[in-house]
DNA sequence: AATGAATGAGGATTCATTCAT
DNA sequence: CATGAATGAATCCTCATTCAT
């Protein structure tokens, strides 16, 4: 409908309902159609922008994987000392788990692939580096390593769980984790 | 259920075809087509024993729920007092992290379809179920929850990095969680 | 239309179909789509029947191939003596030539792809032998071989030709080449 | 024609791929995409070079009709009375048909176009004619036009032949013909 | 009870061409 | 003058499912 002959939106605004879509229909319900419809770009864009579905898929889990990575830097950036850092963690976890059911379902696509696949394991990898290096701003390497390890099985747990646990357990949890 | 007297080996044949093509080839590449080559059995073979793609994934799935099951049991069934059990624990965390990458890429297939869809999520929550009443015949709930959080988060940080930790910080982040 | 379950006769009239479309379009404008509606089958047929497009031209071909060594053999098989022969030859040449301009549009297809790929070649060359397995029957084989080429040659130019030769240029061009 | 001042090369080298490329996938699988990237030329280039596929497709083919006008001329230009002439024939036969497949290849292409188009039978019927001039240097023309058409048939046979007739063969036809 | 034939919908992708720049 | 962005049509092929046998 747009007569501008160029649009530079187009590729962004492909990746956005790209991971929508994921979102309600999972890796799997993705379509070159049905990505253009919910993008309102016409399906020749496709293909035009994006090499094939595979490239697709890859850029719109990498904007994901910044993404999860902002709100591990937005919890536990601007945190001083243990004490205060372990309170972030637990509010971390619940956040993650807490939030939009959208986050949840991407993250678990994204492990699916990475499961099987290792480019989508390259955004994973930088993605707990990240995460494991704002925890060693708090806690020795080791240490920071088994939390990170926690943050997720927790965060993973509560998101399956059919009663999650409370925000106690996870606070002792991260406590006996963080306290050699 | 079914008192079917003719090839009761063909049904199973099919799951088995169906979880190795997911292992392969993900949820998404899952046919009839495909499944039945896998298995040897003529394409009719499949809409005759499974209502649909539904059914198949489901049944396939709950196969698997209980092998995993299986393997909990295996581990940590035969153990007496907490020190063997933190062992138990440290290796069954090894095992599936190490183990083949077959039941790391189905875990994380059932667990992107349970994000979604209520009917997967019962069969994560009975192998959560029975991985806790496992771990209380050794330790106290709050315990037991929290290391079944940290058996999660250490077999899935160690399947998908690149330089899985060793057993000793496995062997420590059990030891901090269950020594309160 | 015709809901009759089974058509024995689907393959045949898709295989017609083709060859009648690569008449009209060439092997260029073959497309499930195009089949499909010549021959009147439903587009999910094609594939069905035909593993792809390679196997329906191959198919196709094979189908033509036999029916041009059928035109041989209809003037060459009941023919006595050398100079019964050298008539029929020269009939032969400007039946294949004056014929139907199908025939000929099809045999360059053919060459074009037995140009290229040797899967083809095996049409042709089955072809060719049978040729001169007729030709020997009149002919030794040096001569046989040699008067082979020639009515490729003379057929072709005549076709191509915007003034064909007449008769008698063929007529006697084969009488030099068979009179030693 | 056209008089452009930038970059004359451009416009052959587009031409020199197109043949190349109807070589190696048949002139249906030539795209403005895959010429353009064969060429190292922009995309938008081809249209602006050529009004379109088919104009793209003439001028290629004249080219090569060219071409192949040269490699007769090249055989029968220079030949002094008709026994050198059946010599240089009996070489031209065998060097078409032992030549680059390419040639071949593309000779089959061209006879499949002008089977069907009256453009491109413009180029084979110039180059028939030349054909024959140059053969009328040495041979009367009844025999120069049984000739011509024998070199055609010899040099097909020999190309799609598994086992391709000797030297002997082709120069006993060649003096057969040429002997009346 | 068991199965292969059949098909319409939808999959990814390629494309010639147009046109603003 | 030259070109890359853009797109709707058409490509091949796969598929879940139905159903007569």
């Amino acid at each position: 409908m747009a007569t501008g002959h160029t649009d530079p939106q187009r590729r962004e605004r492909i990746l956005a309902a790209t991971l929508d879509h994921i979102a309600d229909e999972g890796v799997a319900g993705v379509s070159h159609r049905k990505i253009a419809a919910r993008a309102g770009v016409p399906l020749g864009s496709m293909t035009y922008h994006f090499k094939g579905i595979d490239e697709l898929l890859r850029e719109a889990f990498a904007r994901f994987a910044g993404h999860v990575v902002a709100v591990f830097e937005r919890h536990l950036d601007a945190v001083d000392g243990p004490e205060q850092a372990r309170e972030a963690v637990t509010g971390l976890i619940h956040a993650l788990s807490d939030g939009p059911r959208r986050d949840l379902v991407l993250t678990h696509e994204l492990y699916t692939l990475a499961a099987r696949r290792p480019e989508y394991r390259e955004l994973t990898r930088g993605w707990m580096i990240r995460s494991r290096q704002l925890l060693e701003k708090h806690f020795d390497p080791v240490t920071a390593r088994q939390l990170d390890a926690l943050i997720e099985g927790l965060t993973l747990h509560r998101a399956l769980d059919t009663t999650p646990h409370d925000r106690n357990l996870t606070s002792e949890a991260v406590k006996r984790i963080t306290t050699a």
